[in-house]
DNA sequence: GTTTTTTGCCAACGCGTGTTGACAAAATCA
DNA sequence: TGATTTTGTCAACACGCGTTGGCAAAAAAC
């Protein structure tokens, strides 16, 4: 009575439902909240299958919660809307289909687990830092790349973890407006240093 | 050889090393990473003192961990410099060795605590939203002081939770201008809408 | 049709957690 | 001094955690 689907086995629809529900619940409720157990219950399989099939609970947050939240081509954008052209991009990144809320995770995670919270500076480190770099003075880089990713830490902050309700309910276009503002004028170095 | 010091009971001071020991761990790993055995190692103290002096875990946090983050008068803050008036308050609140770093602790907890994570959202409502009121049209005061928050949010996780190099390294001078121009303009509606 | 491999469940382990109650030492009171 | 309350320790509890090994059923291979 199982109809087999050619070309998926079992198992890989299995690693998939793990996936899912480790996703889902890591973004809800951070690492150390979630456990192996409730991941299992929620993907419909034994806790044990987890460890099997991905070495442990550790193993299985860094493979569904470290994908490279990677922004497109910064390196290429025009330097002066920088600042509408980043936030978009992370909006865009954070509440695509695609990546299934792995912003969430981090945050929840990074307070928790020092793991997520290397990924969190390497993430500004790799991307934001080149891409402020290249828009003004490098004697300022680094302050003008913090000023940035304080802002835009805060964003994902107040919209997902903390669900500020008038940042949650403003539209993807006016946080894309404002706020690009504002990391527009710290990528440019046009605030008092 | 006991040396009694009059007016302070034994109890007063143990309490007072619990509450110290708590504050510090809290801040330093968060709600769930903090156990009360750890607390009472640093305290110097048994832990089932901890249960018999505050109720239990949960209760101690909520009394070390929970103390107003009260912003002093920014009801009568001049309009004109209410950005940086309002983040060299909050440097100075989170700073200031009376605090003893309450900011981070709630933080660290938002992410695991829901308990936390709306004494958060009360600071925000009840000290930042009025303030941000009185200076600009009531329309947009909601999402003028969403904005804000997320500001004062990305400074602060920046700073004290990821630790974000450039972040850390700034001074709080350097802080209040740049980070205080943003909040002004997002305060008074400068920016658009 | 028989063997072998995959896929899964079950029970249990060792450990750390918050919490409790019984009891000893110290301080306080009479 | 003797009685009583305070302050503290100790051992243990019940629970939930990540993890393990053994074994049944299903699938695949021969």
């Amino acid at each position: 009575m199982t109809i087999a689907r050619r070309s998926t086995p079992k198992s890989v629809r299995t690693r998939e439902a793990i996936e899912t529900a480790a996703k889902e619940l890591f973004s809800l409720n951070g690492f150390d909240r979630t456990t192996v157990r409730d991941i299992g219950a929620r993907a419909g399989i034994d806790p044990s299958m987890i460890i099997r099939y991905f070495g442990g609970k550790e193993a299985l947050f860094a493979h569904v919660a470290l994908p490279d939240l990677q922004l497109p081509d910064l390196s290429q954008a025009d330097p002066a809307t920088i600042g509408e052209t980043m936030v978009r991009h992370f909006l865009e990144q954070w509440e695509g289909e695609q990546a299934g809320g792995g912003m969430p995770v981090l945050l929840r995670s990074a307070a928790s687990n020092e793991e997520a919270a290397e990924r969190l500076r390497a993430m500004f480190r790799d991307q934001v830092f080149p891409a402020i770099a290249r828009v003004g003075p490098s004697e300022t880089a680094a302050m003008r790349a913090g000023l940035v990713a304080s802002q835009i830490l805060g964003l994902a902050m107040a919209r997902y973890v903390l669900l500020l309700p008038p940042v949650v309910m403003m539209s993807q276009d006016v946080i894309v407006r404002t706020v690009g503002e504002t990391v527009q004028r710290y990528a440019t170095g046009a605030t008092g240093l």
